[in-house]
DNA sequence: ATGTCTTTGTGAACGCGTGCACAAAGATGG
DNA sequence: CCATCTTTGTGCACGCGTTCACAAAGACAT
């Protein structure tokens, strides 16, 4: 899960714990779900099944938003439905705009999930002359000259950027000035922004990284790890003190330095 | 950030912290940066500042460890490349399998940034027949008959799910049968996998509906909300009792409810 | 109307993560 | 060798998030 917000460290907003909006969307999906097969109710413990999550985090969290449940009973689908919309926001329309048309900004472009839940793509903006006009999931791509433009008539507030690390920043900086507020950074850059602006980052690799740590730790429950000595690029510290000392949590570590 | 893991709800994996290992990759890149820069050395703060945290977490992190730091000078770069990259498996080989080559599928097989972290597209797989052989990202897209095979020829053990959301949970119970017990899933759906496999999610829609919330707070700050007001598609609850009382955690809940 | 049964809503305890603030360690200069 | 200065490593406290467990609420049958 790509995850990792910025700014504003635990602002509980409105009263609803950050990590409870975060789960929000998960909650209407399942709820979707139901709603097309026309299931009028859930109890707590079905939809917490559907969504993945522990039935008593479920009810804390919708608990948050006021009393919708009937005891005995459950939740009314549509009317959670309604009520979860709402508060995500998504009962209006946020234009968005996607910079960066390489094989990821096209993706995204052609992501049928956005759409649905509200999401409009205002334009797709790269800053390659050659994209410019070529259509990319039905829309012509523009040029970055005309991203403020864009911005500006048609009130985008959130931006997504999908372009290479070493222009994310200024393509940031220009999304601020223009207005944006709100981002989504696919780029493996650390963003920084000012006081006020919210940004919310995926990263492919960090999360096949995560993977990585524990797969190699499953793997190295059987077999002891015998692979620390296979390698002989390991450099060595450049400071002059005695810093071979290692002070690991746990004994496993083994207590060899890399020559 | 698209975040969440599954199962091991909070197995502190060999004493480190999960929280930790997710800032690892972070820390990594930054320090690879200062590496390709030649910088010997680096102080918590500066780090702290270039991966976009606080110094004393950072710090932290690095305590469980182990002790790589020096104290009046800071961490040595090349070390700490070589200890994180260590500690979270990249110094050894992962082969990888991409399953759905759609526009997102096409865009992870192009990403450069699985390759450069030992990560290896060990093939890329297809339930279409037409897409079968076509190169992709270099790659000849392969048929799902041949998921098995290539997994099991490979030791493939980390899966990257890029199909719509239908076929989603079939690919991963294929995907788990045939050996794979870290997955990475795309799809917006929640995947049930067996004890002792790991699944991350990345979904897309669901961060933009996050942006919108706090969007929508934002905006709502200054325009008390008049919102609630416009619409008339709200549904009502199907129970009988009078569930139309709201308890909100604050008093600025409209006390109307949608007829 | 009364009793039973189901399910919500929440008080309370616990654990993890974060950040402060400082002592210990070592570098550096005289 | 001593003093000073920088920076790490960590003890501690605090707050958020999770989970348990149960009382309250309401549906439903009799």
């Amino acid at each position: 899960m790509a995850t990792g917000r910025t700014h504003r460290p635990a602002t509980r907003s409105r009263g609803i714990p950050e990590a409870t909006v975060a789960r929000l969307p998960l909650y209407l999906r399942a709820l979707t779900a139901l709603s097309e097969r026309s299931v009028p109710t859930v109890s707590s413990e079905e939809l917490a099944a559907a969504a993945g999550v522990n039935s008593a985090k479920l009810r804390k969290d919708f608990s948050y938003l006021g009393s919708y449940g009937t005891r005995g009973v459950g939740y009314d689908v549509e009317y959670l439905v309604y009520q979860i919309s709402r508060e995500l926001g998504l009962t209006q329309d946020w234009p968005v705009v996607i910079v960066g048309i390489g094989n990821l900004g096209a993706a995204l472009a052609n992501y049928g999930g956005f759409a649905s839940r509200g999401f409009r793509v205002a334009a797709l903006i790269d800053a390659d002359p050659a994209m410019a006009g070529k259509p990319v999931a039905g829309l012509p791509v523009k040029h970055t000259d005309e991203l403020e433009a864009i911005i500006s008539d048609n009130g985008v507030s959130i931006g997504v950027i999908a372009t290479p690390a070493g222009a994310a920043q200024q393509v940031c900086d220009r999304l601020v000035a223009a207005g944006v507020t709100s981002i989504l950074n696919f780029a493996p850059t650390v963003l920084s922004v000012p006081e006020g602006v919210d940004v919310r980052k995926v990263d492919l690799s960090i999360e096949l990284q995560i993977l990585a740590f524990h797969e190699q730790r499953k793997a190295g429950e059987d077999a002891a790890q015998e692979s620390a000595a296979q390698e002989s690029a390991a450099p060595a510290p450049a400071v002059s003190g005695g810093a071979d000392r290692r002070k690991g949590p746990d004994g496993d570590v083994p207590a060899v330095m890399p020559a």
